[in-house]
DNA sequence: GCCAGTTACGAACCTCGTAACCATC
DNA sequence: GATGGTTACGAGGTTCGTAACTGGC
């Protein structure tokens, strides 16, 4: 059995078992992949993959346990090469972070710039995505941290703490007619068009929650992933907007009315994950305390020392998280 | 990053540093490893042993983190191969269980007779030893199954859990003074000199709390590490045995008398660990439920979910153990 | 001077890429 | 026929063992 054997069973899985694509971005040839994991299979006695003909098909049940076993030893091959850039390079490497759009552009960019000027030779990349890619990113080490509202407690892979709450704001252009209003009813949000979150998508489900606690159904017009867009067609006055009040920038935004909509919607949670089990660089610690100032080291090995989310979860129930 | 360096390094640390004798164990040549382990230093550019000249004189604090990993690693190769040949051979493969002489000698007859009469093409390999040695075969891997009384908890890498409670009894010659007594205090106990387990050793620390705990403190004039030559030096009347209740053999020992001693000294607790993240052959689960037919597969899985040793130790708590 | 690790070198083996071939859709 | 996998084969590189060498105790 070779490390690159089990690195290319994982990739054909992550490739969708077609083995030339794999071969391609693997800057390797199709033959080489393909010889590999029959002798591998070989060496086991056992069919990782089904096959009909030449083509692989699925996963077999053996494959399915032997392919998640070989994703830990390659996560852990990760690992042992970041204690070592630990030691060589203390202040550099690499910082991948997997966020949605809202999290990319309000609540990261202070946080950001603070910490390429402490650590300007961490090279630091963002990836963009539902939360859902967000969440799979980081299970499969393409990301050390995931940020995002939703859909991270799907991946049980993953260790996810508790960053901060936030809230809602509605937004109306100055001529609308709620723009004169301090504070509004559901009943009377109810009453107009929305223009808000994909459903299903980062943080629209609290949203729906709290029309259907009152009885209502919301009409939403419009929707999108963006908190930008979002505002874009707030402007041309297709509805009223419902979005993250940290999206809402009093100066660029000045020509919108933003009303609290914190007593109509629940507030949400953004989190950070990461993998279990991979090794944490300094500056990742660093990073994490930064974006949130009670994730500090010790915390945060606790947490992972936990593993379980319920635990965690239940590790962070009486701290009180800042509010943005 | 090959496997076989991983293997190399963690073999090492195995012998001591001692690369010839490393080198010897694994069939291969001394420069060979020699090469290998500098060719990985290389390449992660840290040093994972600390040299003076030539000698290797100790891990380097990096290479303690690099070990630690490769040692996960190499466990989770050995799990695929597991996996592959519960596949492959189901009732048949290896089983590696390390205990103590009072274990393998009382404990384990009955179950492993029933076991090789269902499993006839699992090869069992009993290895003996003091609990400390136990417990590190298990974490090393040498072991599928720890199984002992004390001294389990100190490593962190097993999960370790409850199979049954066992009490002492006191073992004397028939000629005796104490031979027609049927119950006996800590007070009498103390006039004599004792023949019991090596203290430190499996057992003995709930015979010293139990002296103490009246104020006294025993005589102890032999002590050894299986039952079989305790009772041998009873019989030479050196003094009072002190043993496993279990040990007693109503037919080989009918010329001892055994008076129980359970209300002088408190329950031990014997327990079965194997390592954190290992794969256990459907015949692992099954003679874990064999010796404590409490822990069946799902219990144990749910256990090995926990992965925490206290959370595992609250998870047994309200569960009435069979007594031996 | 002995023990233990390093350097040097050659044989055997393995991996990988190219090219030709073949199965499935 | 296009896509995708297998077989065949040769070049290049890697691993491993033997042998000679060298630094500590």
């Amino acid at each position: 059995m070779k490390l690159q054997q089990l690195r290319y069973i994982a990739e054909v899985v992550n490739h969708n078992l077609n083995v030339s694509a794999t071969a391609e971005n693997l800057y390797t040839s199709q033959p080489g992949i393909s010889k590999q994991v029959r002798m591998l299979e070989d060496e086991l006695g056992i069919q990782i993959f089904g096959r009909s003909g030449k083509h692989l098909t699925h996963v077999t049940p053996a494959g399915e346990q032997v392919i998640k076993i070989a994703n830990d030893i390659l996560g852990k091959v990760e690992s042992i090469k970041k204690v070592a850039e630990e030691y060589t390079k203390p202040d550099q490497g690499e910082l991948n972070i997997a966020t949605t759009d809202t999290q990319a552009r309000y609540a990261l960019p202070q946080i950001i710039r603070q910490f390429i000027e402490r650590y300007p030779k961490v090279n630091l990349h963002m990836h963009q995505g539902t939360p859902s890619q967000i969440s799979e990113a980081a299970a499969r080490g393409d990301a050390d941290f995931a940020i995002a509202t939703e859909a991270m407690h799907l991946y049980s892979d993953l260790i996810m703490l508790p960053c901060y709450h936030w809230n809602r704001s509605v937004v109306v252009s100055r001529d609308h007619p709620l723009a004169s209003r301090s504070q509004i009813s559901i009943e009377e949000l109810a009453r107009f068009p929305l223009v808000t979150y994909v459903f299903g998508f980062d943080k629209a489900s609290e949203i729906e929650r709290g029309f259907h606690g009152a009885g209502l159904e919301p009409r939403v017009v419009f929707s999108a992933t963006s908190a930008d867009v979002l505002k874009t067609y707030v402007r041309l006055g297709l509805g009223v907007g419902v979005i993250a009040s940290m999206a809402i920038d009093p100066v660029i935004d000045k020509d919108l009315v933003a009303i609290d909509a914190s007593h109509l919607f629940a507030h949400s949670t953004t989190k950070i994950g990461f993998r279990k089990g991979s090794f944490l660089r300094s500056y990742m610690y660093d990073f994490i305390e930064r974006f949130a100032p009670h994730l500090t080291r010790d915390v945060v090995e606790k947490a992972v020392a936990l593993r379980d989310a319920q635990l965690i979860e239940q590790m962070f129930a009486d701290v009180e998280l800042p509010l943005r």
